[in-house]
DNA sequence: CTGAAAGCGCTTACAG
DNA sequence: CTGAAAGCGCTTACAG
């Protein structure tokens, strides 16, 4: 019942532990008959690995671990953003051996879990997602000496390298395109300010809008439908003839169009609307949404691309990736 | 450098490894004044237990597989429902010590990825989701003796408890809630055949509207928006005078309100719609989308709870939850 | 090219 | 209640 171990394999094959091992690595140095003696043995006993007695002396584990900063409401985890990084980074870190151990790290509780985890050794590495600013598991964590990349530029400046969109140039082209069409009362609905893609994209609406001699008109949100729509409302409130909204991604997009349809306001005729982000429901709004596409997948591969060359010693250094303005027919 | 053994712990504190040992695993036979010798050297070294190490001789891992069968475009992922499900799975694992691995397990190779990662020992347990009938991978993992859940009724009868809603409930409530309403036509539009909750919505779909004498409309998506879309448009062509449909899940049901759009239909004075899941979207649409209210949270939460139990050896068995009908304006 | 031996860092009977 | 010793299943210098 117990699972085969090197020294059956050895013993069927007629050799050496050593040699069992080496031919189950793959190494160059051992003879073809022997080999195949080896193979035909392992094939035989459904022989694997044990990976805890191999790490113990490797000092490897061949894994890695995807760190969600979620709250317990599941903020994070409900964005289908989160999907598609978990999905294109896996495929990405599988490709290269390495198992993904996807944690989520939204309480005080969980925090410390993840710590003890990471300084105990389990993963070889560790992708951060979705970090905020007061959030004091990055310094920790980079404490424990494990190679670290953050999906998304951390909030505060903590030494570790990161993949993002252009979210400055992103926000920029969102703004203009509004301008362009004619928009006079550009109003923004913002994520939350402790994280940086939603500071940047506040920041290039700011400057952008102050290019042109005009004032912002901003209500804060936390990146869901729900906060979306009390922040549209708020907004109609302040400025009941504004005519144009920036959401800063596209559930808040999607929360805004609900808010102006209740509030009797056509899109977009009455009033212009953009996100951010491109997921694939802003293409089933009413009506079809013009965002800004960021290239989720693409940061998601990079992030763990970045992260496998650190596990190789390679320098490697932070990325940003260019963004693209989707127009439809909400603007 | 190198993190602190039990070793280094029991040559601070003046005594064995033994008993070292015994301290961190919280064994109650260690007198109280030397349990705080101990307790202090683990404190001023920072000693954490090397898992590699503990695992070889405790053969057991304290990590779980969550196994996702998703096809490399992604159609599982990119639902709503995978991050509800793996949040609350991860947050009931998590609270029982257990750590998660997610496996994506879309393509053959990554199935036999899955199946040798398993076989290894890398885990405990596994935790299934979202099975194809055609799926080798649930008796592929049986096979290893590893204890297994599945997430959803498997849609082939293999030898593994899971964990479901009730489909055919579910189902019978959005079609008598579409006759009550006094629509005569009722389309559906189904989830993929292989798949068991897909099965189980379809005949109840069918056999309720048989006992009220009217014929079925069926069109097949594969629970993505897009295939609800392209169903709905199908299925105006096949019978121009329906007057209701009811989709598999949510998501088909988004695809159907934008076919039905394009198409100059208006819900719900020419076609009733109703979904199924209730994920978050159904109540930003336009109309709000009535809904089978299926309690993934919950469903997640009672499949990890038997995979615990299984870990246990408690006897355990299969689960279904009850569903409900949220009425909203798009019916 | 192959093998004997040491050692990775723990836990756990077995003594006392 | 505490310790010495064996052993979990591998890899890797070191010899030959």
């Amino acid at each position: 019942m117990r699972r085969p171990t090197l020294e059956a394999v050895a013993t069927r094959a007629g050799v050496s532990k050593s040699t069992v091992s080496r031919v189950v690595n793959g190494e160059a140095t051992v003879g073809p008959d022997i080999r195949a003696l080896v193979m035909r043995a392992v094939n035989e006993l459904d022989y694997m690995p044990n990976p805890a007695a191999r790490s113990l002396v490797t000092q490897r584990t061949d894994s890695i671990a995807v760190i969600v900063s979620d709250p317990p409401a599941g903020l994070v985890s409900d964005d289908p953003m989160f999907s598609t990084v978990v999905r294109a980074a896996s495929r990405e870190f599988e490709a290269a051996g390495k198992q993904v151990a996807l944690m989520l790290a939204g309480t005080a509780d969980s925090r410390l879990r993840v710590r003890q985890f990471v300084a105990a050794g389990h993963v070889d590495g560790v992708m951060l997602m979705s970090m905020h600013g007061a959030d004091p598991l990055p310094a920790a964590l980079a404490a424990t000496g494990v190679p670290i990349v953050s999906h998304g530029r951390p909030a505060v400046s903590v030494d570790v390298p990161w993949v993002d969109n252009d979210n400055i140039g992103g926000a920029a082209l969102a703004v203009r395109h509004l301008l362009d069409r004619g928009r006079r009362r550009i109003a923004m609905i913002s994520g939350p300010l402790d994280m940086s893609a939603a500071q940047d994209r506040l920041g290039a609406y700011r400057a952008t809008l102050r290019e042109t001699g005009r004032r912002s008109i901003v209500a804060i949100g936390d990146f869901t439908r729900i906060s979306g729509a009390e922040a549209m409302f708020q907004l109609l409130d302040d400025d009941p003839a504004l005519d144009a909204v920036f959401a800063a991604n596209d559930l808040m997009a999607i929360g805004a169009l609900r808010a102006l349809r209740r509030a009797g306001r056509r899109v977009p005729d009455d009033v212009a609307v953009v996100g951010y982000d491109d997921i694939e429901a802003a293409l089933y709004t009413d009506p079809p949404l013009t965002t800004v596409r960021s290239p989720m997948g693409d940061q998601a591969v990079a992030s763990a691309r970045l992260l496998l060359g650190l596990l190789e010693n390679r320098p490697m250094s932070s990325v940003v990736l260019p963004t693209e303005l989707i127009v439809r027919d909400s603007s």
